[in-house]
RNA sequence: GGGCGCGUAGCUCAGUUGGAUAGAGCAUUAGCCUUCUAAGCUAAGGGUCGCAGGUUCGAGUCCUGCCGCGCCUACCA
C-alpha cells in the first residue's frame, strides 16, 4: 500500500519534470524522520537546482504549484532549503488498508535456495543454525512476496569429515558396523559422533601415521562395499535424519536433498568435465606445482590472483569444488541429466522431502531447473564461490552466473565469556581476540540441540511461575516457542556481515530487542480480543460500525495516524529486506512494529473506552496490528503462543 | 603481499541508491502494577560516527591515503 503510493508520487514528479524542464532526473522519494514533515518528502528540487542553475526554493515552490493533484495526496509544502513534503489523504489511506487488493502471484520461474548443508558426521552447533535460520527466513521472505521456491540441502555424505568419523568408529574403536548400527539408534548419535570426531582428529594429530586411516576409509566409501562403506551409510544417513530433527525444532524444512554421493555415481561429475573441457575452461598443466592437474586458469575468477584453482588432482579425483560447479550447473538444468529421488519423510503437514538416488524409485516431483540460485554459504567460501561462478561463465552460460548468489554471511564465533561458560581453556593469544572461532575438529562449540534445550529450559521457568495452573505439556509448549522466537530472533538481528560474537547471556535474554518481546506484542493484542469475547461483548462489525467519515475523524489525531501508518509499511520493510537481501531488516521492522503497538497499548485503555466510535476504531486498530505482527512472525518462522 | 569485511554511546548492534536534530537494545539512574498480563511503559545521562584529506548545497554513508581487527588466499571440504 505505502509503496505503491510512493511509486506514483515518484512516477508523477519525474513525469511533470520531464515535461516542465525538460530534464530526465530520478526522483527519490524519502521518509521524513520527523513525523511533523508528513509522510513522504522530495527532495527532487536540489538536484534539479543544479541543473536549471536557479535557487531550489523557488524550484520547489514551482513544482508545488504546478503538478496538481495527486492521488491519496491531502497536501504539499515546502520546508527547509527546498524539501517537499507531502502530507497523505488519512482516510483514503486507511479505506485501502481495509480492503486490500488482491496480491498478484508471480509467474516468474523458480527460485533454488540451498542452505543449511551440514557435513553429516556430528551434531549441528550454532554456526550451522545461523545458515539453517538465515537461509530459512530468506525462503519465507521471497515466498511472502509470491515467488516459487525450492529449499535444497546438500549433504556431502562421502567427504572427508564423514571419513573421519567412519575411521574413528572402525579403526580407534574397533567397532563393527552392527555395533555402529545399534549406536545410531540412541538417542544421542550426534552428539557421540561430535565427541569422536574430536577424538579421532586429535589421534591424528598426536600419530600422523594414522592419518592413512582416512585415505583407506575414503576408498572404501567411494568403493561402496565392505564395512567402512557401510559404516560410511549409517553415519551419514542417521546424522542427517538428526539434523532434519534439530532443523525441524526450528521450524526449517527442505524439499530436497541432493547428495554428493548421488552427483558421483550418476557421473555427474563426469558430464561437467567433458563440458569444461569442451569449452576450454580448465586445461592440462604441464609444469610448476600443479603438474598433471586439471586447473582453472586464476583470471578467470580473480582479478588479481595469481594461483590457478586445481579442479581435478593429478591423481584423477575430482575436488569440491569441481563437484560443486557440476551441481550448480544441475540446479539451472544445465548439465543435461537429472537424478533419481526417493521420498525420505513426511512432516506432520504433509509436506514432503525427497532425497536423491543412483536408481529409478518412482515419480517424484521436478526438482532443479531454477532460474535463479540463492547458496546460502559463510563468507569464509568466498574464493571457492567465485570459482563456481566463473566455471558457469565459461560455460557459456552467463545469464546463470549472473544469477547464481553467494548469500554470504559471517560466522558464528564464541565470545571469550562463552569459552569460560563452556570450561574450555584459553591460551593467552585466545584470550586476546575478539572471539574464537568454532572449530568442529576440537570439538570447540555449542550444540544446537543444548542450546534450544537450554532455551527452552529458562523459558520455562517463566511460564511455570506466570501460569501454574496450566498443564506441563502446555507450558512446555508454549515455552518451546518462546525459546525457538528468541534463538531465530537472535540469529537474524544481525546483519549478515557481522560476526556474532555468541554469548548466553545475550541469546538466553527474553527482554528488549527479542523475539518473546515480539511474540509478547501480539500475544497482548490477541488478549484483548479474548477478553473481550470473556466479557460477553462480541465483535463489532467494522463494515457497519466504522464508517470512512469515522476512521478520517479518528485518525485526525496524530498519534492513531502515526501508529496506523507504521504498522501499514510491513509489505514494504519485506520487499525492501528481499532487495537489499537482508533478513535483519525484517527482524528490527517486527521489534519496530511491537515498540509501537506496545506504545499503544499502553496509552489507549480499549475495552475501557467510553466513547463507542473511538472504542470500535481502537479495536480495529488492535485487529491490524495484530494481523501485521502475526504475518510479520511467521516471515521470521516466529510462531505466536497463546499466552505468555 | 593480494582479495573481502569490519571500526558508530560503557557493552552488543542498526543506519536503504548521500538529506533535515546520528538511532535501538543491554547496562546505569529516577518513576509507573486497584486498569486489556510489568517478558511491558515513561524519562534522564551517555557520541570529535578509527584518523587525515577530498568530492558538494549537504558525508556515518561516496573517493584517496593511513591506523587497528577479522576472514580468505590447499592437489581439505
Amino acid at each position: 500500500m505505502f509503496q505503491s503510493l510512493e511509486k506514483t508520487v515518484q512516477r508523477a514528479f519525474q513525469d511533470h519534470i520531464l515535461a516542465r524542464y525538460g530534464v530526465a532526473i530520478s526522483v527519490v522519494i524519502e521518509q521524513p524522520k520527523q513525523t511533523g514533515f508528513g509522510e513522504l518528502s522530495v527532495p527532487a528540487a536540489f538536484l534539479l537546482a543544479k541543473h536549471l542553475k536557479q535557487p531550489p526554493k523557488k524550484i520547489a515552490s514551482e513544482l508545488v504549484a504546478e503538478i496538481g493533484n495527486l492521488p491519496g495526496v491531502a497536501a504539499m509544502e515546502i520546508a527547509g532549503g527546498g524539501y517537499i513534503n507531502i502530507r497523505l489523504d488519512r482516510a483514503a489511506y486507511a479505506e485501502v488498508l481495509r480492503h486490500p487488493p488482491n496480491a498478484d502471484v508471480s509467474s516468474a520461474g523458480k527460485i533454488v535456495v540451498e542452505h543449511t548443508n551440514i557435513n553429516p558426521n556430528k551434531a549441528a552447533h550454532i554456526g550451522h543454525l545461523r545458515n539453517a535460520v538465515l537461509g530459512d527466513t530468506f525462503v519465507r521472505m521471497l515466498r511472502s512476496g509470491g515467488q516459487r521456491v525450492e529449499v535444497q540441502n546438500y549433504i556431502d555424505n562421502t567427504g572427508v569429515q564423514v571419513a573421519d568419523v567412519v575411521a574413528g568408529f572402525h579403526f580407534l574403536e574397533k567397532k563393527t558396523p552392527d555395533e555402529v548400527r545399534a549406536l545410531s539408534e540412541e538417542t544421542r548419535f550426534d552428539f557421540l559422533c561430535w565427541d569422536l570426531y574430536a577424538r579421532t582428529s586429535q589421534n591424528y594429530k598426536d600419530n600422523p601415521e594414522t592419518l592413512a586411516w582416512r585415505a583407506e576409509t575414503l576408498h572404501g566409501i567411494e568403493s561402496g562395499m565392505g564395512d567402512l562403506a557401510e559404516i560410511g551409510h549409517l553415519v551419514a544417513d542417521s546424522i542427517v535424519q538428526a539434523h532434519l530433527k534439530t532443523m525441524l525444532r526450528l521450524g526449517v524444512t527442505y524439499d530436497v536433498l541432493p547428495r554428493e554421493s548421488e552427483i558421483l555415481h550418476l557421473k555427474f561429475w563426469a558430464a561437467a568435465y567433458d563440458l569444461l573441457k569442451q569449452a576450454k575452461a580448465i586445461y592440462l598443466e604441464m609444469e610448476g606445482k600443479n603438474a598433471g592437474c586439471w586447473v582453472m586458469p586464476a583470471a578467470a575468477f580473480s582479478a588479481d590472483s595469481e594461483d590457478n584453482k586445481v579442479i581435478v588432482r593429478s591423481n584423477g579425483t575430482v575436488t569440491y569444488v569441481g563437484k560443486d560447479i557440476a551441481y550448480q550447473l544441475w540446479k539451472f538444468g544445465l548439465l543435461g541429466k537429472d537424478f533419481f529421488y526417493r521420498k525420505l519423510i513426511a512432516y506432520d503437514d504433509g509436506h514432503e522431502v525427497w532425497v536423491t538416488a543412483d536408481h529409478p524409485a518412482g515419480p517424484h516431483p521436478d526438482f532443479g531447473h531454477a532460474t535463479r540460485v540463492y547458496n546460502v554459504i559463510d563468507v569464509r567460501q568466498s574464493y571457492l564461490q567465485d570459482v563456481v561462478v566463473a566455471g558457469l561463465k565459461a560455460l557459456g552460460a552467463k545469464a546463470q552466473a549472473e544469477e547464481s548468489i553467494h548469500f554470504s554471511y559471517e560466522m558464528v564465533a564464541l565470545s571469550p565469556r562463552c569459552c569460560v561458560d563452556l570450561g574450555i581453556d584459553l591460551s593467552e593469544e585466545d584470550r586476546k581476540r575478539p572471539y574464537i572461532e568454532v572449530s568442529g575438529r576440537k570439538g570447540l562449540g555449542v550444540k544446537a540441540d543444548d542450546l534450544i534445550d537450554k532455551l527452552i529450559e529458562t523459558a520455562l521457568r517463566e511460564v511455570a511461575s506466570r501460569h501454574p495452573e496450566d498443564s506441563p505439556e502446555k507450558q512446555r509448549h508454549i515455552s518451546s516457542q518462546i525459546a525457538i522466537g528468541a534463538l531465530r530472533y537472535f540469529l537474524l538481528k544481525y546483519t549478515r556481515p557481522t560476526v556474532i560474537a555468541f554469548d548466553f547471556g545475550e541469546a538466553l535474554s527474553f527482554e528488549g530487542e527479542t523475539g518473546p518481546y515480539v511474540q509478547y506484542a501480539a500475544v497482548r493484542a490477541r488478549n484483548i480480543m479474548r477478553k473481550m469475547a470473556e466479557r460477553g461483548e462480541a465483535m463489532p462489525d467494522f463494515t457497519a460500525e466504522l464508517p470512512r467519515e469515522a476512521v478520517g475523524r479518528q485518525l485526525a489525531s496524530e498519534d492513531f495516524w502515526q501508529m496506523l501508518l507504521a504498522a501499514s509499511k510491513a509489505d514494504t520493510a519485506v520487499e525492501k529486506a528481499v532487495a537489499a537481501g537482508e533478513p535483519a531488516h525484517v527482524a528490527r521492522f517486527a521489534f519496530q512494529l511491537a515498540q509501537t503497538f506496545n506504545n499503544f497499548y499502553h496509552q489507549f485503555p480499549i475495552l475501557a473506552e467510553p466513547d463507542r466510535e473511538k472504542k470500535v476504531f481502537l479495536l480495529w486498530m488492535t485487529e491490524y496490528f495484530r494481523l501485521q505482527l502475526d504475518r510479520t512472525l511467521a516471515i521470521l518462522g516466529i510462531e505466536v503462543p497463546d499466552f505468555m
